[in-house]
DNA sequence: TCTCCATGTAAGCGATGATTACACGGCGGA
DNA sequence: TCCGCCGTGTAATCATCGCTTACATGGAGA
């Protein structure tokens, strides 16, 4: 890449380097991620990445804060806001978020640290936004008469979290085939999701809007 | 410990090197094992662990297999199979795992690595046999009609696992502050695990049981 | 008692993260 | 146009790491 005279500035080291931190992350998980390879994948010496990371660690929460960004951005191309029920959109919110864990599960392991990702302002705002447009959904849901009797928002709230997170961290962290040998991962996931809404939703007025 | 003239041979190395390796752990998560430091720990020179370890990822495994079959004690410890209910006792089968996941979160976070888990046979065995009561539990929750109308049970069973897995990760990954900043982590657990058990349970016959 | 061999030691290899001193060269001021 | 600054990359170096090899030790079985 850039094999233009290869001049003695790089031009754009952080991103090369941010990339290259990114493959490997991707090959072998956060472990396999050394400042002397991502120096030498970018063509510059071992030193060099330390005039824009101050640490190995720095150079993780600079692809942790791109992978969120990564992920806040399926999040909101996922969510369809156009008239639909709050709980259907919290669904897709969901989908957003495990779809994104399927196609980059190291990338997502990386994410789910959130010492990592607190490290960036910016990635924690896009993760704070994510769960404070759950939080309004919700409410709206709860406002509107869509949740089941008996079911406390707050807690609500918490299970919507928990149950996205286990599943997404099921798939990443390999027990999915532990539970279901034979089952294709995002159909698992889908389904659990969708039940995880149904439990969800207050069971009169409106019939089951499903198609699978 | 076995301060007694120290012999040349130690004795049990293999267990004071998993013993110092799991005080690692616990102080710096995976990452600050090193076969050497264990070493030093425990008194011997730096190439001893590998007469009774492969490489750092076996001694990892080993600690791994032990932290296992502790959390599958403190899971049997806590299902009160004393004539409950089914549903109760999934829930008590939960309970037992968040409190061990909140009494020992980084080698919690070892122990959720399949990769780690599988090597050791017997840690799998431990691994599955819970999963298996689970699974039983279920169907006779299932065949006792205290599941709710159009609950899945192998669905549910994968709601169990995700939800129980999401709730203990949640902690150990540090983002319960961030969604209840000022919850304590334990009674939080307690009720996303509660509701959840509820959000299981069919709604006739059988009125609330719960005393919180 | 003597020998075998499991267990520990000592020394060292290559690679890593990190630091330091130095070299390069684009940019702004005179 | 020339000069010097300073951001950026290089080179050399250090302590530590995982792991291997050659050797030393001493308990257990013949």
């Amino acid at each position: 890449m850039t094999a233009d005279a290869k001049p003695y500035h790089h031009g754009d080291l952080a991103r090369a380097l941010i990339d290259a931190a990114a493959a490997m992350v991707r090959e072998g998980g956060p472990e396999a991620v050394s400042v002397r390879r991502a120096a030498k994948r970018a063509g510059v010496s071992p030193g060099a990445p330390f005039r824009h990371f101050a640490s190995r660690d720095a150079l993780l929460a600079a692809v942790a804060g791109q992978a969120m960004a990564r992920l806040a951005q399926a999040v909101e191309a996922e969510e369809t806001p156009r008239g639909a029920d709050a709980l259907t959109r919290i669904e897709a919110i969901g989908r957003g978020y495990l779809t994104w864990a399927l196609s980059d599960p190291e990338l997502f392991r990386l994410v789910s640290r959130r010492e990592l990702v607190a490290l960036d302002p910016q990635a924690r705002a896009l993760n704070d936004g994510i769960r404070d447009r759950m939080t309004a959904l919700l409410e709206e849901a709860r406002a509107d008469g869509a949740l089941r009797e008996g079911l406390d928002p707050g807690l609500a709230l918490l299970s919507c979290r928990a149950t996205v997170y286990g599943l997404a961290r099921m798939h990443v962290d390999g027990h999915l085939p532990e539970w279901s040998p034979d089952g294709d991962p995002a159909a698992l996931l889908e389904r659990g999701l969708r039940q995880f809404i149904l439990s969800l939703r207050a069971q009169d007025g409106s019939g089951p809007g499903g198609d699978a």
